[in-house]
DNA sequence: ACTGCCATGTAACTAGTTACATGATTGG
DNA sequence: CCAATCATGTAACTAGTTACATGGCAGT
């Protein structure tokens, strides 16, 4: 007796393929492997080489892309979004649920588990995670100073903001993390009074 | 002839569970999720129910936990950590190396595909997902509130901040995008140009 | 008696990976 | 001629999902 038709939706990956494909210009697979993992990895894991074929695959046995050859049968096939492709981006967009975004922190879950390995482990692990952070915040800009001011970039832009916020985040709460612990393993190593508050359980 | 032996790691998800028998306790598959969706889906997704339970198989096969059931073969089955389990999980911590936090984020995803929908929406969406964030923030206090000051949950403390930042900071990024977006889109508007690509659907 | 939570698992499927095989084109 | 980059794809595997089937136990 539901009232909703409930239409699915197609795995997020594709989204990324038709939106990539959603600026105008024909792209092949190696191509849009290149820019998604130019443009999107900030926000969005970048997927296998193998990964992009198949779903252009199938993206073009729904109808919702067109390649086309050139160069011979194997060499190169471009591919452009099709009417249909581009209402099905948009029905996506307008759509469907806003899920929350899918994150596997396995720095955070090493910092969770850190009773069981050393300080000086777990500092040079929250150190390595900064550094990384760090280095995509470097090449965060350099993305950002490619895409000058034109119209096109607009959200593009916006994105760039995002992504700034949140690798400074993470470079900042490593940071933070490793002074915390420092000061924790500090004050029950050093002083062996003082402080009861460690000794419970 | 290579110098490193490079025995090689499990899933990650293994050690999500591997880690919350490290407290001691010992858990059935259903308290294994309970815990892991209690004070882990802050940074890292819950698995499946179905998926946990194949997890402890693998684990007892591999001799890295131990299962004891009770009040009937069917009824329940609480595992434990083994002495190698334990190893494991440090050598894991120690020499695993330290890969990047894994991230899919449709929300952004969205943003950055803004052009092929209506200001409206985006608005929408960025809205949901600042409330999203701000109700994470909250349950995250809730949790931080119920550790308490035990030395067990120092690190889970830590982790706790690092959360503080990265929700507080996806409920600031999603607020100042929208406000980005309101301004760009006052400017486009009031201006008259209009845009020419999206006119058709 | 019934509801809600505790509890375990299988089956079928989907999404994604790495490893491999193959070849064209371009620039030094 | 050689290396790097562009380019496409298959095969085998791994990790994970949803849907389903089953049943115990506690409280009202």
């Amino acid at each position: 007796m539901s009232a909703a038709p409930r239409r699915s939706f197609l795995p997020t990956t594709s989204y990324v393929v038709l939106g990539l494909l959603s600026f105008g210009r024909d792209l092949t697979g190696y191509e849009l492997e290149r820019w998604a993992d130019f443009g999107m990895r900030f926000f969005f894991t970048t997927p296998a080489m193998s990964q992009i074929y198949r779903e252009l695959a199938r993206l073009e046995d729904l109808g919702l892309v067109r390649g086309r050859s050139s160069g011979g049968e194997r060499t190169r096939r471009a591919y452009r979004l099709t009417a249909r492709g581009r209402a099905e981006l948009r029905r996506w967009l307008d759509e469907a649920p806003v899920d929350p975004p899918v994150l596997k922190h396995s720095v955070v879950l090493r910092l969770f588990f850190g009773h069981l390995t050393s300080p000086e482990r777990m500092r040079v692990v929250l150190e390595e995670h900064r550094r990384w952070a760090e280095g995509m915040l470097a090449a965060l800009d350099e993305v950002r100073a490619e895409l000058g001011d034109e119209p096109t970039w607009t959200h593009a832009r916006v994105v760039a903001g995002w992504g700034e916020r949140f690798y400074g985040g993470e470079a900042a709460a490593a940071a933070e993390a490793a002074a915390r612990l420092e000061q924790h393993d500090g004050r029950g190593v050093s002083a062996g009074g003082r402080d009861r508050r460690d000794r419970r359980v």
